[in-house]
This record gives C-alpha cells, structure tokens and sequence, in this order.
DNA sequence: AACGTAATACTGATCATACCAGTTGGCAAC
DNA sequence: GTTGCCAACTGGTATGATCAGTATTACGTT
C-alpha cells in the first residue's frame, strides 16, 4: 500500500501553491520592507505582470486580496496606493464579517455585550491608574454635553458613546482603543437600547459623574465597582456574583 | 443647474459600485439567508456566471473575496463549499494582517501586550465568578503538567498558555476564548519570554496555585489583584499605580 | 455480478486579448 | 492665460481558450 512507485506522490503537496498567492507574498514582502512607503503609489497591474511574468488575473488577485485586507487603496482610473496600516485596519477589515457573524447568530450578540463589559471592566481599571487632569477636564466636557442632550435620544447615546471612546483614549493604547470603537460600533448596530440607557437617563447621568470623580481620585477598585453596576444594569450577565 | 434631463446625473455618485462587488452582496446574502447552508456546495463559477448575467471574472473576484474572508472554501477541482462562521473566523482572517501590524511597528507589540494584560484582568474577574469545579479540576490537571514539564521551556510555555486559555474557556464565551487564543498566538509568535516566564518557573507556577485557591474560593477581587502582580512581573506596563 | 482501471466530464486556475470606463495631463483653440 | 477637447494612461469587465486537478462514469477483466 505504501509502495510509491511515481516520486510525485512521496513530495505530498508542497508547490500546490496559487500563482496569485505567490504574486501576493511578494506584494506583501515589498510592503512590509517598506519598499513601497505607505501613501504611495504602486506599479500598475500591467507592469507587473510583466515583472512577475505572470498573467493578469494574477496580479489582479494579489492586489484585490492586499485591497479586502486593507492594505492598499484601488480607485478605477487611478494607480493603487499603499495604506499605512495600524491597529484600526484590522478591526475595519473585520467589520464586515463581524457583523455577519452577529446578525447571524444571535447568541453572539450576548457574548459580544459580555466580553464587551468585561473588557470595560478592565479598561476603566487601567483609566483611573493613568487618568491626567486633562482627561478628567474631557470626561466631564462630554457628560456636560449629554446632560444638555438628555431630551434626543440618539444625541444622548452618541454622547454616551463619545464618553465611554474617551474612556478607552486614557489608556494611551491605540490597539484598545480601536477594539472599544469597534464593539461599540457593532453593539450601536444592532442594539441602541444596551448602551446601558434604559429609559433613565438620570441614573446613567449620575453614575458617569460619580465615575469621573472615582477616577480622578485614581480609584481603581472603586470606578471598576462602579462601572460593573453601571453596566449590569442594562444586561443581567454578571448575575453569579459570590 | 437641478435640471436632470438625465435621471443618471442626479443619483451623484452612488451607483459606481462594481459588479463583483453587487455579486458578492447577492452571495453574502444567499449565505445569511441559509438559501445555501453552512457545510454544502455552491454552484460552480460558471453556472452563478450564467445565473447573475456577469463575466467570469465578476464572480471568480466574489467568491475569492468570499474565501478571504473565510466564508467559503475554495479547492481546485471540487466545487466551493460554504463555511461555518463563528468568532474564530473572524479572528482567523485578520491574524495575518495583525502579525503584518506587529512586525511593522514594535511600539503595538508593547500595546499588544498592554491590552492582554487588561483583557486578561477583566477575564480572571468573570472566571473567578463563574469557576465550577470542574474548571477549578482542569486548572489543578494543567498546573500539574506545568510543574512536570519544568526543565522544557517549550513545553512549560504551552502549558502556560493552555492555562491561560482554559481561564477564557471558564467565562463561557466563545468570543472571548477566541480573542485570548488570538493574542496568545499573536504574543507567542514574537516573543517567547513575555508569556510571563522570565527564568522564574518556580514564582509562575507558585502563582498560579494561588490564584487557582483564589478562584475557587470565587474571590474575583483577589484573583484580579494576584494576576495584576503576575503579569506586571515580565512588563512593567502599570507602573503609574495610584 | 463485482471489482478495478481508465477514459471522460466537470471543476477551478491561468492566460491572452479585446474593449469599456474612468482619470490624468498635454495640446490646441479661444 | 484660460478653457476645452483629445489622447494616453489607469483599472474593470467580458470572452474564449487552455491547463490542471477532481469526481464520475463506463468499460473490460475476473
């Protein structure tokens, strides 16, 4: 049975590779050695398909797939340009496909608002550790703007959002705060009721001023207590507390 | 100037959208819509060719968009077949443009690390609510394996990271386990020793116990304070403590 | 009739070519 | 100098052919 008498079968499947993903690599190896800057134009598809040797649709590929994942911009008319690519790409290019995956299961709605709430858990953790006076001036700015919005609800959830963004921006970390900006986006989408406003407005009021204050005492274990209620209090999720 | 004799001119600009792009959306939505059910072909290129009344082209860039994306699989000779979405899925087909984001700039690796110790304290506080005594079990299995495999850095890491994971997998959200086995792989990938096992075996693993007494004791505040310290231990991330 | 092998049909992968549709830039007319 | 048109890029699409895998079918052998 393990008789191989043709020396094709014994090298398995190494070189089953796509010429396009070859073409890619090699896009994505000039990208990345900084070969193309970011900002900057690309080579049109014709000319490399010359470079490479290789067809059309090979090049066409390449940079369709570098474009779906947000490397580089492909305008009709126009030669390509190469993005700069950080933290927020990754999430813009899941985007799409996350909110499938939500709209198609419903159960992951719960999941996102808990992993939602356990990620602002830690967040505001590390918020009141690095809080400056400059943030806390910010977060009260915000709350005094939805104060003033108290009547417009979608005003008043923007403003809600703006302060929970602001938030995420004290951790002075782009990756967090790209991932705050995406959940709420996505929760935003399809659910404008869990931004933990449930018809009392006040009661959000007060405990985002209370929280700014718990902040600007650099009280961590206090703002993260906090926050738990002030987001518990539109999901019962961390109901099997001990 | 309003005068649209042409009802072309005044739709601007909205209908510049290209083909393959309208078929990726009829495709997307067949898939949602469950018209084609997770796990069963699709029709061949040439049939949705005849079908939407497009080129080849216009459908072979949809469905490559579609196995970008990780909805579909695509292997030369069968026919495409839909896949199952979930949140790895998601995580999935952004893990090679976050491991691009992280060799391009060193300054998100540290960001990187900064976020999984923050998800990490939101995480161990869920766990340590939920923990059964089945988790707390598995917890001691791993722990075992760790204290065995002590002399093999490589097998003392895995077993770290499994303890890690098996942590996420107690919050019973999949979305969550799928984003710490993501930044798991994404921080292993580029730095061994950061998975807070600086030559100390013996402090990481004494920890570790702690914290598994602390999680079966469901004491989240004291777990989330004994994971602050083990993980500060390889980073000095949160140093600003009030 | 049962089985194995080889021919066949169907699939995706690639290429070549042509043409359409935008953008840009230069050239000529005003 | 300004304006407007045209030519030369660019990417987008269509067509058709060919190559390379896979699955199926049909045939011949036993």
């Amino acid at each position: 049975m393990s008789l191989t008498a043709k020396s094709k079968t014994d090298q398995d499947k190494i070189v089953r590779r796509k010429l396009s993903d070859q073409v890619l690599d090699r896009l994505r190896d000039m990208i990345l050695s900084r070969e193309l800057a970011p900002g900057d134009v690309m080579p049109s598809e014709r000319a490399l398909m010359e470079r490479f040797g290789v067809g059309r649709p090979a090049v066409r590929e390449a940079l369709q797939s570098l474009h779906n994942s947000g490397l580089i911009s492909i305008n009709h008319g126009e030669r390509s340009r190469v993005n700069e690519v950080s933290a927020a790409t990754v999430l813009n290019q899941s985007d799409s496909i996350a909110r499938m995956v939500l709209s198609a299961a419903p159960a992951n709605l719960e999941h996102l608002k808990h992993a939602r709430q356990m990620f602002e858990l830690g967040m505001i953790r590390v918020a009141a550790h690095k809080a400056t006076t400059g943030d806390v001036a910010d977060l009260r700015a915000i709350h005094a703007e939805q104060v003033r919005e108290m009547g417009n609800a979608t005003a008043f959830i923007e403003a809600d959002m703006k302060f929970h963004i602001r938030l995420a921006q004290m951790t002075q970390n782009p990756i967090i705060v790209s991932v705050a900006e995406a959940m709420l986006s996505w929760l935003f989408e399809y659910h404008l009721s869990l931004l933990h406003w449930s018809g009392k407005e006040d009661v959000t009021l007060s405990e985002h001023a209370t929280m700014i204050d718990l902040i600007e005492q650099h009280d961590a274990d206090g703002a993260v207590a906090l926050m738990e209620r002030h987001l518990a209090r539109s999901a019962g999720v961390f109901e099997a507390k001990a």
